[in-house]
DNA sequence: TATGAATGAGCCTTCATTCAT
DNA sequence: AATGAATGAAGGCTCATTCAT
């Protein structure tokens, strides 16, 4: 499981704004670096602050001087990855009814999923956190509004023929994420040939199985699991 | 033994497999609608026993004549809900590339909307547990599976050309859930333009845009929420 | 140390206003005494809910089933000794400056001395309290203007001269009350004796040393400890 | 060395003894200070380190380097207005029935107020230490006997009558140290009228409201505060 | 001499589960 | 069959004190 590292620009400065030494700037990364794996490991209700600093092999009273509380990390972590997704998001092209449309599709489905496998983990708590009074559930509205809202725009800039973009848009980024879900938790076999499905299906809906497509062969040996 | 209610058809039975009275039948009765009301409210981990048993005007000493723990009584509606569904998701008609064959897909749709408004407190708890230890993840991936196996063989029966059935099945299932779940929690405006959308794309994703389709005219007005 | 158990009579009663049955009433009450105890013996502070449901001989989770923390447990204390200690106070009869008012200064000092003495753990750890932001501060500021108010309206309806009577009586309070609380730490042996000396200041101070002043005679023995 | 402040006589010796340079001078000052601000505002126990070393805009390093702990500092502030006061209560001059000697008595006490209000803040945390079972309860102990003693030994050579000259003078030391703790707290207006009408008690319970007393007129609009 | 960082024992509080009636 | 009371194992968080630079 690939570190998140690179993630942790804006994370884990404490509220005082405190500037950190290289000490301190250490110890938050084995922090965060610790929490996207316990997290992930056991989901977010689940996940102990002890097991964190275990993992970061560290104490208590550290992780208190990083962060309020567990919350405080997690929505840390959680903010970046929605940056990061949010911008992934907005790299999509314009959408074509032609070869050319069809390639720029998958390969920002294929970009969607790199991150989506990337911080895996901390998506796989962020479900479980969803239903929370807390503002967390409003984070991840947001993101999905955002989400929406962007692939809608190029619908409707297109020349594909929806009755409805916004809902068109809703669906299909519930497909890509979910079946990413899935292929995190292991219900389904990742990998190019789910891309290509997704890449189908959402050409498909815009446009028809019409003259553009042109899919990679998949052999027909790569199934789903289970 | 008549049916209580659609959910309490198997749960309640006492470990010790004793007949319940028509007193013991109400109180499981009133837990498990405490439970629907109290799991769907708060979400499964936040959801305590005094809650469920507060609403189902009982005792803590009475919830345990009854369930063996929290998880007990959790199952007990899980299973019943995933009975209900694998039960709808059967009942699928056959995938053809015209009218009838688009009908046919849209009721089916519908159906499944209105199972998953109808235990959306159940399955709303439900994706928070999937990640845990417990066996309840292997619940989830189980129905998952059936869901997907079944409507991949009716998409091979069909004259559809997919690459791989079972990836396109994955997705669809995906997506039909994900955007019901979405409905559920509020982010989006559930209805019959959702299910107009979910028919359009599935249809498309299986024959293409092409003639069969005839979709129920969608006002322009209904929208996406957010 | 006598048990103050008599004033726990509206102490404890959980927010919700649950009924007690004869067992819960018992535990209430068992709470009650070990916090007057520990508080007593500890102060506010260092005195720890687990101190109290060991002398209690119960459990953590049955402190939190009748309290909702310990500031609780103590504000539920501190305000019936606030309330009796009033009525106390309320109790003066008038002041005149002869043997019969010398000799109701005296039984008013001696029925607040016993309760003083009587409730001598909650007011120590009363003391410690009186700085905090939270509302205790407020409480013993009340009591305290209460007793000056009840006391200064008394010294205005009788023949005394003072030029200020709210300072006389503010002083005559802060001098009953420390003196009280010097006794109960041990700084000084109470008694009968000490009793004679507040009273016979305080009627001096209202009265000057004149007539009416017929000391109960002090055997030179008894003196100030330390 | 000269006196760094009243209050700095004798604090801030490291344990080893060794010689502090200009620098560590200031250091240790600016603790003190930092000490007195805190713990009066926040009393002994709220008092953190971290406040103190934030205020003195040190840290917590250093803290420890002049200290050996919390109660060190607060302790070496503590015996320094314990002496402080101790000479002001030996200031007090012969008691004699006439005006000479109640203006004395007024001077004295308003010494005393002055010095009391000075250091407010450490009086103030210091009662709510008196309860610890560290050695700071004998240190209040200490200084109270001190007073009492020394009061009393001029009671005893002065013309007054007085059944018990021990509880007198701790009697009158207790209403002459709560006022002005009252006045502290603001719980009272000080001020000259309170000084007044100490005095005047304090004369009154030793010569009675007889001749010699000349009391500063006192402008009925100076009220005690609630 | 100074300091930011780290530590960990200790405390309060919650809540699933058991017990006595 | 039902219930109110009791339990105690965790878990989150604080803060005095020590350490490494």
């Amino acid at each position: 499981m690939p570190k998140a590292s690179p993630t942790a620009s804006r994370v884990g400065t404490p509220a005082e704004g405190r500037e950190l030494r290289a000490r301190g700037q250490r110890t938050v990364r084995k922090l965060i670096d610790a929490g996207i794996e316990v997290f992930g490991a056991k989901g977010y209700h689940a996940a102990r602050v002890d097991d964190i600093v275990k993992v970061a092999k560290t104490s208590h009273g550290t992780f208190y001087l990083y962060f309020a509380n567990k919350d405080d990390l997690f929505r840390a972590l959680a903010l970046d990855v929605a940056q990061e997704m949010m911008q992934v998001v907005d790299s999509i092209g314009s959408l074509t009814p032609d070869a050319a449309g069809y390639d720029m599709l998958r390969e920002w489905l294929a970009r969607f999923a790199e991150l989506h496998g990337r911080y895996a983990p901390v998506i796989r708590a962020w479900t479980e956190v969803e239903i929370d009074t807390s503002d967390f559930g409003r984070l991840g509205t947001d993101l999905l509004g955002g989400f929406v809202a962007r692939l809608a725009s190029r619908i409707e800039k297109s020349p594909a023929v929806v009755p409805d973009p916004q809902l068109a848009a809703l669906a299909i980024i519930a497909m890509v994420e979910r079946c990413n879900y899935y292929a995190m938790t292991g219900q389904v076999e990742g990998g190019e040939s789910l891309i290509d499905t997704l890449a189908a299906i959402t050409f498909a809906s815009l446009f028809g199985s019409a003259s553009g497509r042109k899919m990679t062969p998949v052999s027909g040996s790569r199934r789903a699991r289970r």
